[in-house]
DNA sequence: CCCTGATAGCTAATCGTTTCGCTGAAGTCT
DNA sequence: AGACTTCAGCGAAACGATTAGCTATCAGGG
């Protein structure tokens, strides 16, 4: 590879005349700066990132770490992170947490090693396992999960209305015996999401049953097997709230292998849905995080405080979850009620 | 950030040791360890990447670029390499060239200004857009679509076999009237999966009629239109062959959306299908590749080519698909034969 | 005609590592 | 005892960019 010397001894110049070029940081007088873009060209000169970002101390990385890449949810987050990273000149620098503790530890250090510029992390386990100062030193936006008491930035969406208009939905339906299958109780996410249920049933002098609310990894193996103790057994619920798209697929495995049929025997939804299954049957009645949206948002906080030095306030931006209906779920029907 | 100085300062060595200590490069005595080791721990101390790699003239960073990252198979590539990478020692940067030649530019270059160590890359566009060197200089395998006459690795699946079993199994089942929709000609998958599906249908005297095969590009939208217009006519076929996952879903709602049910009244086989769709009705029968395999593969590859610096062979690894067989298709009934 | 001010472009220091080559103390051999 | 090895650890030169500060040129005013 061409370095900066060899492109400022083939246009006659200096050095600093060629990174003035490059960063168009300083005047050049056009005859000089038609060599050395001639010479750039001839010699297909790219600057090295590593010696600029070692004398800038910048790296023009920025790193995302999400909590589950088998999950579509995080998949899609991916995808617009990418675009968004690309249209602010960054680059983005992947990491899988895979729900462990450990393995973000890791990932955390190795961001740090990199010099990433900034990170959007999904964080994962409980807020208490987090030093106070855990993100000092690198622009940090939490993504979709909070942590309190951390001075990090914050983007998620509002879990507990998610909760309350899903169920809220099927009590409109006249359902009353309604099941969750939840996910794991320390995340933000799932406490959320089942305080809405909650709340939407106590706003109707209801509570959930003790055993229709299960709560298991937010995988489909764990939905599955999960919702096929609670729906085997003969006070089932008449209608279940899944609390995330890849857990609502196996609840409908496990429906079917029951030999129930949703819509007619159990009504569903869901918060959240994988992409590609709104072509197949039935489909879900959930709502809808404006996953586009929040990681647009996630991106300019994080530049936002990568490029403004000053230390403005923290910010937590919440977003709004819309009910898509669908054909998961019907009415209960009063002669069994 | 404590630097390399620091660490030497307060254990009062000199920086060459704690690069020994750090590295393990050379003996250094257990007292002199000891010390270095503390301050290092004292200071949290990390090392700068740019700095060492500005020496090292390496990144520790792989780039894996993709076609498409909103499409689920592309979604699985990124989940195993994140992996695989992180395995091998090296932190994953994602670019989605989203079927553009332009962006493909665009990201190969940065590529290079990053400096990155390797790259896998699912090329966008005909082979005759890249010049005969265009990878020189940085070590790259290509996945899934071949480039012909470019030095690279090549990992990439049977996609001829995959037409043909697919087809096959539908010749078996009896149909006779087989369409296709597949993607656009110019990619080396698509071509190959109809190539397959023609060696299938000539193997026993036939041939698809003309109208009977659509081509579009890989997304859900095109497929819906280009199903909706071939299977509204009166002559339709009676089964289907989708060259992609994503496009079957398309597919299956352009089907449902004209009234006829799948497979009641078409059969549908896949090669390829999206992940989660596997708990819907009716389940795709569908050819699957063996996508965290190839990109291990792919990524042993490179590694390969990254650490030793001979040059080996031009390497190139095709990887066999298999048919799984769902409930999407049903023998022809013969009494409309 | 000299002095001043402006400024294009150069020189050299710097970023934080790795690594080559050196020093000097200790050990080994004759 | 003297000469030769060995080798732990050090000093300093890279790596390839950016950038502060300097030099030299030129125009214009007195």
């Amino acid at each position: 590879m061409a370095t900066i010397k060899d492109v400022a001894r083939r246009a006659g110049v200096s050095t600093a005349t060629v990174s003035a070029v490059m960063n168009d940081t300083a005047f050049v007088s056009p005859e000089l700066r038609a060599r050395v873009v001639t010479a750039i060209r001839e010699l297909r000169y790219e600057p090295s990132l590593a010696a600029r970002n070692l004398r800038r101390s910048r790296s023009q990385l920025i790193a995302l770490a999400v909590a589950d890449l088998s999950n579509p949810f995080y998949a899609r987050i991916v995808w617009s992170a990418e675009a968004a990273v690309a249209a602010w000149g960054y680059s983005l620098v992947l990491f899988n947490s895979d729900e462990k503790p450990d393995t973000e530890r890791r990932i955390l250090s190795r961001i740090r090693t990199l010099g990433c510029d900034g990170m959007v992390l999904v964080p994962v386990g409980a807020a208490n396992q987090y030093q106070p100062h855990e993100f000092d030193g690198i622009a940090t936006v939490l993504l979709g999960r909070s942590i309190e008491g951390n001075g990090a930035d914050t983007v998620t969406i509002d879990n507990r209305s998610a909760g309350r208009q899903a169920v809220d939905y099927l009590l409109d339906l006249g359902h009353r015996r309604i099941g969750s299958v939840t996910g794991p109780m320390q995340l933000s996410t799932s406490k959320g999401r089942l305080d809405g249920m909650i709340d939407a049933m106590a706003a109707r002098g209801l509570a959930p049953q003790p055993g229709h609310v299960r709560s298991g990894e937010f995988r489909e193996e764990a939905a599955y097997s999960v919702a096929r103790d609670m729906m085997g057994s003969p006070d089932r619920p008449t209608a279940i709230y899944v609390a995330n798209g890849v857990m609502a697929i196996g609840v409908m495995r496990a429906i079917a292998d029951l030999g129930l049929r949703c819509p007619q025997d159990v009504s569903i939804v869901s918060t959240d849905t994988v992409a590609g299954a709104g072509g197949l049957k039935p489909r879900l009645t959930r709502t809808e995080h404006p996953i586009a949206d929040m990681t647009n948002e996630a991106l300019r906080l994080l530049v936002d405080r990568i490029e403004e030095r000053g230390s403005e306030p923290v910010r937590s931006i919440v977003f709004q979850p819309a009910l898509i209906v669908g054909e998961s779920c019907t009415p209960l029907r009063r002669d069994f009620g």
